[in-house]
RNA sequence: GGCGCCAUCGUCUAAGGGUUAGGACGGAGCCCUCUCAAGGCUCUAAUAGGGGUUCGAAUCCCCUUGGCGCUACCA
């Protein structure tokens, strides 16, 4: 039975690392028919947070992600003492009475040996031990790694292969904190022990952390789970994506504001440190989950392209963009419709009409708020007309033959692509002049814009009334 | 400091002993064209350095350098 977990410790926003991580779960679940388990890994009670909490539902829930089973670490504290009790009792383990060096005491690391242990603690006779737990002195529970044995750990990971640490080079970590609170390597093992976690799919920054995993889930007598670590997600200067450095660039809320359609991001997510191996990059979800395999991932981090002037990585745009224009143009009307009410629009009461206008503009555009800026004029009368298109109208006689244009059309019932081209070329053709000038300072009139869609296609889009409207309007 | 991991165009990546080292983004240009996109085509740009092994190395081995991670009663 495959499982796999996804267990974010809630102290920040949804980070795009994270995020990753979800989805190479959840492919690898979603493509071998296994369970994808959500668990928040909340023991560190001090830095959690609801807001974090919920930043974490939001993205999930904005890139269109699931999950079959969910658990808080929190909820199971007495699974996670009672392991550390038995490993104790095994005598894998022993109590520590030192007092917590804390943060600032990391040069205990640096005299040239690696620290190990905390002297005389290891060697407590279990009756001393006892008698000053019993007197209510606080300790921690550290795993008693073998010493002098030549015990090598090794495991096999999915991605970077064959690993082994000698025990010599593993301190005796923390499994239960004074406070009774389990340490992040106790609780997570514990808990992907007793929910029968098959595959551990993780950030790299855990691969050391691995040693001590297999350390404990042996000492639970547990199975130990097939490994995979992921490469990091880096930024440009080679640090790791933090909030604090980077900004915004690091949270999923950043690019859902930014009018990214879920399935593209996550597309874009797969291809940092995966690759299908056969050129492929726009990919639907089903194709990603179809081809998804371990063979595909890299070895070395990712960096995540931007700068302060583009702070969104030009290939996600790109990427965005192919999503837009290529989807059938159905999948998008909800996200467009969106977007529109958030921006204070009305939106069409002809469906059909609003399908085909955003069908028309959408290869133009790369986010979904371009359909609520540069769309302004397809669904709005309030537009301005930009300097650029005032010098098409401001071209000679340009205004009035567009008014006179308009007086045609009016004077026409029928109101085609055709019919309008053919007003236009024969009045283009009566008056001597280009049809360019007709042309470009209808597009011009009609959207303030003097970039767009064929100018024939532009006349539907608006609408027979609203064209003939503003081509009157400009000749003033 | 110790231990571990990593190293191909600016970025994402393919090639895993034999290729003019491929694709994509970005940038530049051309074509198409009523404009702008899209699309098509072309150009730009890489095997970190040094030693081996081999007929042949981006690919295997060693060293160096650089980057990252772990080294907390954080996760």
């Amino acid at each position: 039975m495959l499982r796999v977990r996804f267990a974010p410790s809630p102290t920040g926003y949804l980070h795009i690392g994270s995020a990753r991580t979800f989805i190479f779960n959840w492919l690898y679940a979603r493509r071998n028919g296994g369970t994808m388990i959500l668990r928040l890994d909340d023991t560190d009670v001090e830095r959690n947070t609801q807001a974090s909490v919920d930043s974490i539902y939001d993205g999930l829930n904005w890139l269109d992600l699931s999950w079959d089973e969910f658990y808080r670490q929190s909820d199971r504290l007495d699974l996670h003492r009672a392991a550390a009790a038995t490993i104790l009792e095994k005598g894998l383990a022993y109590r520590d009475f030192t007092p917590a060096a804390g943060p600032d005491a990391e040069e205990k690391a640096h005299d040239g040996m690696a620290w190990r242990a905390n002297p005389g603690q290891r060697e407590m006779s279990k009756e001393e031990s006892d008698a000053r737990a019993a007197a209510g002195e606080p300790f921690v529970i550290r795993y008693r790694v073998p010493r002098d044995t030549g015990r090598v750990v090794s495991f096999k990971d999915s991605v970077y292969g064959d690993q082994s640490k000698s025990c010599d080079d593993i301190e005796d970590f923390a499994l239960l904190r004074s406070s009774g609170m389990p340490t992040y390597h106790l609780a997570s093992c514990a808990d992907d022990a007793d929910l029968h976690i098959s595959n551990i799919i993780r950030g790299q920054d855990h691969l050391t952390n691995t040693f001590k995993h297999v350390l404990i889930f042996e000492a639970l007598g547990a199975a130990i789970p097939q490994f995979a670590h992921l490469p990091l997600l880096i930024a440009p200067d080679g640090a790791k994506l933090s909030k604090r450095k980077h900004g915004p660039v690091v949270s999923v809320t950043t690019y859902r504001d930014a009018g990214f359609l879920p399935h593209s991001y996550v597309n874009f997510l797969c291809l940092l440190g995966w690759s299908p191996k056969d050129n492929r990059e726009q990919m639907t979800r089903q194709e990603i989950i179809d081809i998804f395999s371990f063979e595909g991932i890299n070895r070395s981090n990712a960096v995540v392209n931007f700068t302060e002037e583009d702070p969104i990585d030009p290939k996600a745009l790109w990427l965005n963009g192919q999503h837009l224009r290529s989807l059938p143009v159905a999948e998008i009307m909800p996200a467009v419709t969106k977007v529109l009410e958030n921006a204070g629009y009305t939106i069409p009461a002809d469906a059909a009409h609003f399908t085909s206008v955003v069908d028309l503009i959408r290869a133009r555009y790369t986010t979904l708020l371009d359909f609520a800026g540069k769309g302004r004029p397809y669904f709005s009368d309030e537009f301005t007309i930009e300097p650029a298109a005032m010098e098409k109208l401001d071209v000679a006689g340009a205004r009035a033959l567009l008014a006179k244009l308009g007086e045609r059309l009016a004077a026409d019932a029928e109101f085609t692509e055709a019919s309008v081209e053919a007003h236009l070329r024969a009045l283009a053709t009566e008056r001597g002049v280009k049809a360019g000038v007709l042309i470009n300072g209808s597009r011009a009139a009609l959207t303030g814009q003097a970039v767009g869609p064929s100018a024939f296609h532009l006349f539907t889009a608006v609408g027979r009334e609203r064209a003939i409207a503003r081509l009157k309007a400009v000749a003033q």
